[in-house]
DNA sequence: TCATATACTTCAGATTATGAACCATTCAAG
DNA sequence: CTTGAATGGTTCATAATCTGAAGTATATGA
């Protein structure tokens, strides 16, 4: 039956298959998210990750694709629980900036430690694969990143 | 600032610049579904596009990496819309086959055909970087589906 | 100094996902 | 056969998540 599914896949267009590939992967990461650390949630892990370094809850916002009463609610939660504290920006007083605490940071390299295994296990590629595959993934964001928001369909 | 956020992924592993390039891909995606057929629920459309042939809820839910619950939930909208009947499967009568009805038809081919021009656009890529993409997407995906639930960690 | 724009917060409501208990059918023994 | 266990879906109550509109504080420009 996998014989089956995967021969029927090759035959749409390559854009389905892309999107299909996508829409797999990140749910089994999703899936996956949920053996690892108990006490955080999915999008408290997706910021955590994000924070590499301290961020404007706008940029998080954006790169996110999100919109800013979503980031208010994840970034409370992880303030409550001690990974990041908020302090404002001095270059602009208006916006906080997030900064990780050193549970913040334990935490962030254990995530980011454990997704990487995780895409590795889940996607199946080799080092090659993997290298090019991030190459493409790179591209995209970036292009998406760019085009900001909604694009062509400003509804 | 997009140089900025670009330069700092690139010091990331590959592992973690696919999984952002995944999310942002996926995330955009679910943005610009709003745009299309608003008479249809995302789940809804996602479904709408696995149906290429009649399916089995069973099918449906380890294709979506989902839970029995949420399939019967979505098909019922679905068929309450129009969109698909349910049929027994005469090779196991506990089963449901989804087959999509003329009108469920057209919506999957207005959708396979948005998504794919979605993709183009939100991605940026060219024809071969598309397909290369594809490939390892497609790749991907079968590894996924062949390790089945949650893999190492059945917890 | 005033008007407007921006950065974030609050909050109420909508969507979506999930697990546990359940019904009907199948399958495998005896 | 006929029983008991397994399987395919359904129901329902609950929880997690997202969102837009209205509000507060700071910045910016005329």
């Amino acid at each position: 039956m996998p014989d089956n599914i995967s021969d029927r896949l090759g035959r749409l267009s390559p854009e389905i298959q892309s999107i299909m590939g996508v829409y797999a992967l990140y749910w089994k990461l999703e899936e996956a998210f949920d053996c690892i650390e108990t006490e955080l949630s999915h999008p408290e892990c997706h910021m955590l990750i994000k924070l590499d370094q301290p961020k404007r809850m706008g940029v998080l916002a954006a790169d996110m694709l999100s919109v800013p009463s979503t980031i208010t609610a994840t970034a409370d939660g992880l303030e409550k629980a001690g990974y990041l504290t908020r302090e404002r920006d001095p270059e602009d007083r208006r916006a906080w900036l997030l900064v990780l605490t050193e549970q913040g940071e334990e935490a962030r390299n254990m995530l980011v430690s454990e997704a990487g295994d995780l895409f590795h296990r889940a996607s199946g590629l080799d080092a090659k694969e993997t290298a090019e595959f991030a190459r493409l993934a790179r591209k995209i964001r970036d292009n998406i990143l760019k085009t900001g928001i909604p694009e062509g369909l400003t509804k």
